[in-house]
DNA sequence: AATGAATGAGGATTCATTCAT
DNA sequence: TATGAATGAATCCTCATTCAT
């Protein structure tokens, strides 16, 4: 079983010569918005400010998106896409898994995403402001806690009756352990990582089987 | 020593007629602005709104704060007093302590407060959306984590050179997993709850002394 | 003479299947049209809305109408030109004619329609907010008086010398009775409507032969 | 009784300095909006425009106004005051009564304010456009009703149960008689007033006493 | 100390229409 | 003929803050 969602991917087959223009736009709007977002935060982010770094009307930017909000999810989205296929990717490389393994694996899979992208890292662990991104935040880390359970379920690391709940309290810890580890430093304070990636490791370990402690070939 | 700072108590001794009128004004202030929270949200604390709810002219408002930041930071504030207040009157009742009960009582303090103080779970939890909220927040973890660290080196639970980092680190988790479990819950998740006090004080177990780990007389 | 002008019949002998085609489609835009006036009153009718609800491009509207407005005279004149109809078909039903049998008939065959076209009485008694709708629903009582007023006296109900003036201020007092009657009342406020056929009756009895007021054989 | 409502005079006695002036303001305000509408029409009353000639910037105007329709809204009160100020004058200068001579200084009474103020004219008998204005109107319609049928039953020249309705349809019918008089004539077409202040009093001579049909001195 | 009034700056969003393809 | 994309021009309204009195 994959051990996250892999992205939505309706129609990606062909493409009219108008929808690859508009996908450019789309992103040229979206690239100008991750600008806006690093120099001068969420807050900056406003339907103005994003026409102008984008050097379109404001009126244009409701061709492509519903709302303000919409820009702020799809910025969000695409980075959280690239996200979840670098936890997949790094997984999928592993020889052997554990528990142990399999939070280090992920937690250090964001890292590598967070280092690429300041965009993110501004929206997601400074910005963290918006109500929209807020939810979507939530969802996201209820989804993956989901899908890594059953992973570690179906791999025999974790017991079968393991609450999602207790996956879910893992994975939110390890976002705060972000936004700490990135508050003041932008490559993320490695001492804070390196602890807080023990503590969520030890505690799903009371949720492991034998095999999730001694870890088994992959 | 004292596991937290005692909250700031300039020029407390007497009052002039004039400044009790205006501490009272004050109080009426942020009672309504507490009032507000809980019903609308952090975001609709306005200075309008305020003032409405507060029965004065919005130009008074800034008779007795700064600006709205001030406000909200007053709300805060107050309760943060209160939810410091709590914490140091638990752990002095303390018979015997331990890593593991400090921990245990200092979160079981914080949720005390929370019951008492919807409009604090409101703005502290749910509604850390605003920069100086936030900011505030981050100071009052770090003096927390100095405090803590301080007391427990100071009663021998923990070795000597426990790093700040690592009590902060803990401080931060634990504030997590308040906003985790009172998401949707008023009352707050008790499942989370536990396995948050468990996590967080078996982290900080790493750090322990043995008598951190037994427990020693209070 | 026919009391009331025929519709407009500009080239309706033949068609081709380009033109047939083309019709269909302003039918299914006028539909969707009176749906969502019928839904949302006039102001709902916007050329977004109107494309959305028949499922055609915005663009596409402009092949088929000039713009906005030509849309909401073409659903007012469709209905209007059914009417006119109504109003023909009655009067051609009386046996015996008289001024008050025609101002009866007359207003009575608008109540059918009204209770036939939800649309039309949205748009026509509730909804003449429009500009273009205002002066088109001018220019159709001016023409409904003067096709009247000919067709009275031609019958000899009314003296040869009855000013145009007077049939009009009959034909929108009938109008406004129409729209005071319908305001709240979907079906129409019987009272009124009664009262207001005896008024416009009684006052154009002032300018009735006596075999207007006698009656005659149509 | 008094045949009309007398304008709403809640504190009227002494006024601040500051009540002056804002009092002062909000004339110019409304002063400048009825310039406006004069010269573009109802709908050209936009919150920029009207704060563009009243000189001030578009935010103070809501220091005095809710939103823009409270513009109208107070513009047409202002007027609709002096309206029925006018006919409660004129109605006590009669010497003798009767349902028609209530009728004509009823309705010669609006047209002398049509003549002293363009603005209202313009709102009331060409703009009806706007939702709140439209509202407005039908709620003055019927207060105006009910004053009107009150005075007539009371003085004796209506039967004691001449319904609602029908002292509504007549101020409605007058009502539209206006709007007809003035649609293209500034001064109102001569002619259709006469003919509709005689359409109005035949109407409701058919629920007058005999006294109301003799007259009564007042 | 108290406050009515004033306001600059900006907010998101909608709409009818055109035009290149 | 059909339409996706583009957009100029407005719209109303809110907010925190200042200042003269």
């Amino acid at each position: 079983m994959a051990p996250v969602s892999p992205p939505d991917q309706t129609s990606v087959r062909r493409r009219t010569p108008a929808q690859a223009r508009s996908r450019k736009k789309v992103e040229r709007i979206l690239d100008a918005a991750a600008r806006l977002v690093v120099e001068d935060g969420v807050e900056a982010l406003t339907t103005r400010a994003i026409a102008q770094a984008a050097e379109i009307p404001v009126a244009s930017l409701y061709q492509y998106f519903a709302d303000r909000d919409a820009v702020l999810l799809a910025l969000v989205g695409r980075d959280m896409d690239e996200m979840d296929a670098q936890v997949l990717a790094d997984l999928a490389g592993l020889r052997r898994i554990s528990v142990q393994s399999l939070v280090e694996t992920t937690m250090r899979a964001y890292l590598k995403v967070y280092a690429r992208r300041p965009a993110f890292l501004q929206i997601w662990l400074r910005g963290r402001t918006n109500a929209a991104v807020y939810e979507f935040g939530r969802q996201h880390n209820e989804r993956t806690a989901t899908d890594l359970l059953a992973y570690a379920v179906d791999a025999g690391l974790t017991r079968a009756d393991t609450p999602l709940a207790a996956a879910l309290l893992a994975v939110e810890i390890g976002d705060r352990v972000f936004q700490l580890a990135y508050e003041k430093d932008d490559h993320g304070d490695e001492f804070l990582i390196e602890e807080g990636i023990a503590m969520v490791a030890s505690y799903l370990s009371g949720y492991a089987t034998q095999a999730g402690i001694d870890g088994v070939d992959a």
